[in-house]
Order: C-alpha cells, then sequence, then structure tokens
RNA sequence: GGCCAGGUAGCUCAGUUGGUAGAGCAGCGGACUGAAAAUCCGCGUGUCGGCGGUUCGAUUCCGUCCCUGGCCA
C-alpha cells in the first residue's frame, strides 16, 4: 500500500501556524493533530500557547493534554499515537492537518525510528542514577569508546549511547544503520514564518502569555508538580519559577523568555532548513493580505 | 559652576608598567534516530568618546573639549 500523503503546518514558534490552521481547518472538516512536545503536558497551558478552549471547540483537536507533567514523553511515542489519532480520523470520515514546530516528532512519523531493543528496565534505572552525577566531559569520553560516531553530541544523546551500548551490548549507531519499517504516511509542509518581524512577535506572545495570568499559573503548578518533572522543561518556565521564587525580578524574567524563546525559534529555523526535504516545502508569510488563500491554494495542491 | 568616578564589541565589564585588546551575555552558523521548547558544537576588527601634544610608535602618558553618574554649591 503506497503512503498517504499528510498535509503538515509547521515553522518556528509564534509564527503563526496555530491561527492558519485554525482557519484552514473548518472548511475542509478536518482534525488538527498537534506535532508539540510540550501541549503534550497536561496543566501546562499558558506558557505553552495551547490553543483556547473556543478554538478546540471549533475545530477536533489531538496531540494535546496527553499525559500528565511527570510523564516521560517520546518522539517515538507521539508517532505513535499520531498515527492511530490519524487512524480515527479517517473512521470518521474526517481529514486531518499536522500542526507543530517540533520537528524530531515530525520526523519520527515520516521516517520511523528503529525498532529499540527492550532495556531492562531496574538496570537501566540504576545506571541512569550513576549517569546523572558524572559531568559532560566525562561523559563523552566513555562514549568515545563504547559509541564514537555520538561522541560529539550533547549530554541528552551521550546518556542515551551509554545506556544502549551498556545495557544491550550494541551501539546506537549501529542500529540506527539497520533498515526500519517503511513510512506509512508522507508529508507535505506548508511552513510558516514571517521573516524577521518573529523577534517582534515573540515578545508581544509573551506579553500575552503574562497579562493572561502564566505567573499565576506556574505558581500553581509549582505546588502540584514536582520541580524535575519533564513538563517543565520548556522555554520560558524556569524564568517564570525564578521570578515566582523572587530570585529574578518581573522585567528580567520577561526578558529572558524572550531571549529562550527566541534562541528556540532559531534552532527551530535550523533544523527546518536542513531536516526538511525541500521539495515538499510551502514557504508562507502569515502577514501577506492574501495568507489564508495561499495556504488554501497549498491545501487543495496535489503533489506526485 | 566646583570636586570625584567613569566613557573599550549590541550589553555588562576586564586589560594593555606605551608595541592597535578579551571574557560573560546577546547575536550568527551548525549538529540532532525514544528528554527535542531538550541537549550540544563552532564563530570575537572594535575610529579602546572627540581633537591636539609628547613619542619611532598612543587605546595606554599630558592638555583640552564633549558625554554619563555621584557629591558639593
Amino acid at each position: 500500500m503506497a503512503a498517504a500523503e499528510l498535509r503538515v503546518i509547521t515553522g518556528p514558534t509564534a509564527a503563526g501556524k496555530s491561527g492558519l490552521a485554525l482557519a484552514l481547518a473548518p472548511r475542509h472538516g478536518a482534525t488538527i493533530v498537534s506535532a508539540d512536545s510540550r501541549q503534550i503536558y497536561r496543566h501546562f497551558d499558558i506558557g505553552t500557547a495551547k490553543p483556547s478552549a473556543v478554538e478546540r471547540e471549533a475545530v477536533p483537536h489531538r496531540g494535546i493534554d496527553v499525559v500528565e507533567p511527570t510523564e516521560r514523553y517520546s518522539a517515538a511515542r507521539w508517532a505513535e499515537d499520531a498515527e492511530r489519532w490519524v487512524d480515527e480520523a479517517a473512521r470518521e470520515g474526517r481529514d486531518v492537518v499536522i500542526v507543530g514546530g517540533t520537528g524530531f516528532y515530525l520526523r519520527a512519523l515520516f521516517a520511523p525510528l528503529f525498532a529499540e531493543p527492550s532495556l531492562d528496565p531496574d538496570r537501566r534505572v540504576a545506571l541512569q542514577r550513576e549517569l546523572a552525577g558524572l559531568p559532560t566531559p566525562e561523559l563523552r569520553r566513555w562514549c568515545e569508546t563504547l559509541d564514537p560516531p555520538r561522541a560529539h553530541l550533547g549530554r541528552a544523546q551521550l546518556l542515551r549511547a551509554i545506556e544502549v551500548a551498556l545495557l544491550s551490548g550494541e551501539r546506537l549507531s549501529d542500529l540506527h544503520a539497520r533498515p526500519t519499517r517503511a513510512p506509512r504516511f508522507t508529508a507535505r509542509y506548508l511552513v510558516v514564518d514571517p521573516g524577521p518581524v518573529l523577534g517582534d512577535r515573540i515578545a508581544r506572545r509573551v506579553d500575552e502569555m503574562l497579562a493572561g495570568g502564566w505567573v499565576d499559573e506556574v505558581r500553581a503548578l509549582m505546588r502540584s508538580v514536582p520541580e524535575d518533572a519533564p513538563a517543565w522543561n520548556a522555554a520560558g518556565y524556569e524564568a517564570v519559577r525564578e521570578q515566582v521564587r523572587g530570585t529574578l525580578a518581573p522585567g528580567a524574567a520577561r526578558e529572558r523568555v524572550i531571549i529562550e524563546t527566541r534562541q528556540y525559534a532559531k534552532r527551530q529555523r535550523t533544523w527546518m532548513r536542513h531536516q526538511l526535504d525541500a521539495a515538499r516545502v510551502t514557504r508562507i508569510d502569515p502577514a501577506a493580505p492574501d495568507a489564508v488563500e495561499q495556504g488554501e491554494r497549498w491545501w487543495k495542491a496535489a503533489t506526485g
């Protein structure tokens, strides 16, 4: 069976992906499937810019509020869930559009990850505890002997490479080289990016979040969610936590959040520039007066 | 107006006993296979406030002017 083509609206954070999707999806009776590693978490609403209740009322959404903040989610899991959401929509006779800026999640769906060997959970926890205390250069040295091709990567990747090598006896880089199952879907991307004004849009959105009660949201979450829960791992949340703790002045926290968000947007652009198949990408400036019409044309265009 | 402290990278500052300068942050580029809003890697020429003077050579010393902050009038 040939892989079906899915529409994907992506682009850096705060570019206006969601707004465009919300304009296009209802016209075609489509369900929005979110590809966003932070909106996955329940209760982290304002700072992750989740669509509002009204917007979710107007258009069915999947991929939002999927797990608790303490749970570790993953690209592989999202890809699995996303396939299910797409299938569900198909059964309901609905079209689907994937919307989100987590590039790694998109890749996991359109280029399936390798089949992970089973790793003993107990040994894994013990090993993780041991490795957590080691400085990054030390981990890098370990990786240089255990799995050299991965040794140039970041701490999170080093930990994983060491873990897999020690627990499975196989190198992650070797596992990656094995053939994976064929993707069920191919992507047609609409990359939403307003260009140089993105920085201003980010600042404006941060101010809206702050005005919308983000600090109160964080204060409440600090009471109910453990300090090291995975969900905290989102741009800006740490700065707001510091503001709540009183170790960072509100103005400084706002600046910090804006800077971190811009840096995140920059990383997304780098990813999209190099990792997305350019032949499948249509770019769009959300500020163009005919942006929705352009989106409409993209929606209807059939490729290959 | 007087005295004092400063004016060095976009920002905060270090430094040069005279041989034209370097950190952090920001910014830019890049990596990325179950934590990805994460995790990492690379990139530092800037009239050293202006103008004169001394000197082979001044960002550094001297003079003067301008600007900023503080104190005194």
